[in-house]
DNA sequence: AACTCGTGGCT
DNA sequence: TAGCCAAGAGT
């Protein structure tokens, strides 16, 4: 029986079926959905795309929406350059693609955010047409079956998956086959204890045969994170409003609100002195917060400052805002800035 | 090709 | 429990 066969049949007993963007499934919620679980796990992803989609419940909502808004419902989900990628997709699909998700691959790879994955994704589950995709689950379950040994992350491995991908994609069926094989990933051939005896395909299972699942996908040793140090401004005025400052284009958190940072405590002053027009005050060292990237460890060391007796800010600066926290909930905010706030 | 881009679940 | 690593894409 084929592998593609097997799969389906596997995935009538054991796939997943209650998954949100399963229910009444349209290429618009497959858009959504795949986009947030790029690098993100199903169960970080659940509640961020159930009040996504009451809020954008299709692209025309989507590409009607300020960038704010959209920005407010992914704060907290990390990788923000999707949801604006996201965004700028709604507006050229209204624009120039009649407001619908296009059905072929060299389109939907044109289009900001999507990549041939997604792409592969949208195309089988969205419009059930044939497609294949390489996410993480399939990179695990193909290269254990097919006793792929080297550093999966290398260019020559990634043609190679995509080659078995294409290869053992099913002309009919192709969405459940789809959910079938990242369903596979996900609950059986898992990266730690794989469940082996419960999979469908292990007979053909060349790292199942060999007792190879724990070598494979192979670790690749990571090199060491880098830590960077920042002061973070935390002014409050009398009204208790917060002084939240608009990040470069550029680097992590791009064009989030957060604290006015800098890596020097002087620069800092400098900055509050010339905004409010105040000498100098004193500032309060607060416990700092660690945050870890997935790419650098953050220590940031708060310092409060107290701006009931500040002169008037410089309001006309776009980049500056005092807002109230419970009006935090329309801004988007990076989440160790909505922890700090919530206390 | 190698680096950037977040956050939280899992072990 | 500290580190690994996810339904990847852009540059």
């Amino acid at each position: 029986m084929k592998f593609s066969t097997k799969l389906i049949r596997w995935h009538k007993t054991d796939g997943r079926k209650d998954l949100p963007w399963q229910q009444k499934k349209n290429p618009y919620k497959v858009w959504v959905s795949e986009i947030m679980l790029q690098q993100t796990q199903v169960s970080t992803v659940i509640p961020f795309y159930i009040s996504f989609l009451k809020r954008f419940p299709n692209v025309k909502e989507l590409a009607k929406s300020s960038e704010e808004d959209v920005m407010s419902f992914w704060s907290g989900l990390g990788y923000y350059s999707r949801a604006r990628n996201l965004h700028k997709t709604s507006k050229l699909l209204v624009d120039k693609f009649n407001g619908k998700l296009p059905g072929s691959a060299s389109a939907l790879i044109s289009l900001p955010g999507i990549g041939k994955s997604t792409a592969g994704a949208i195309l089988s589950l969205g419009y059930d047409k044939r497609a294949p995709i390489l996410d993480a689950n399939v990179k695990r379950v193909l290269s254990r079956h097919e006793q792929i040994e080297g550093d999966l992350s290398k260019s020559s491995n990634i043609k190679k998956l995509w080659s078995i991908s294409e290869r053992l994609t099913p002309l009919d069926q192709c969405a459940i086959y789809n959910q079938a094989i990242m369903d596979l990933g996900a609950l059986i051939c898992k990266r730690s204890n794989p469940k082996c005896k419960r999979c469908p395909v292990k007979k053909d299972c060349l790292s199942f045969k060999k007792n190879l699942t724990k070598d494979i996908p192979k670790k690749v040793d990571k090199k060491s994170k880098p830590s960077k140090n920042v002061y973070w401004l935390i002014a409050i005025d009398k009204d208790e409003n917060i002084l939240l400052k608009k990040r470069n284009k550029e680097g992590v958190w791009a064009g989030l609100w957060s604290f006015p940072e800098s890596s020097s405590k002087e620069k800092l002053r400098n900055e509050y002195q010339t905004l409010f027009k105040s000498k100098q005050k004193k500032l309060k060292s607060l416990p700092e917060i660690n945050h870890s990237f997935s790419h650098f460890n953050l220590r940031a060391k708060p310092l409060l400052l107290n701006a009931e007796n500040c002169m008037q800010h410089n309001s006309n600066s776009r980049k500056y805002k005092w807002i109230k926290k419970t009006r935090l909930k329309s801004l988007g905010v990076p989440s160790p800035v909505k922890r700090f706030l919530e206390k």
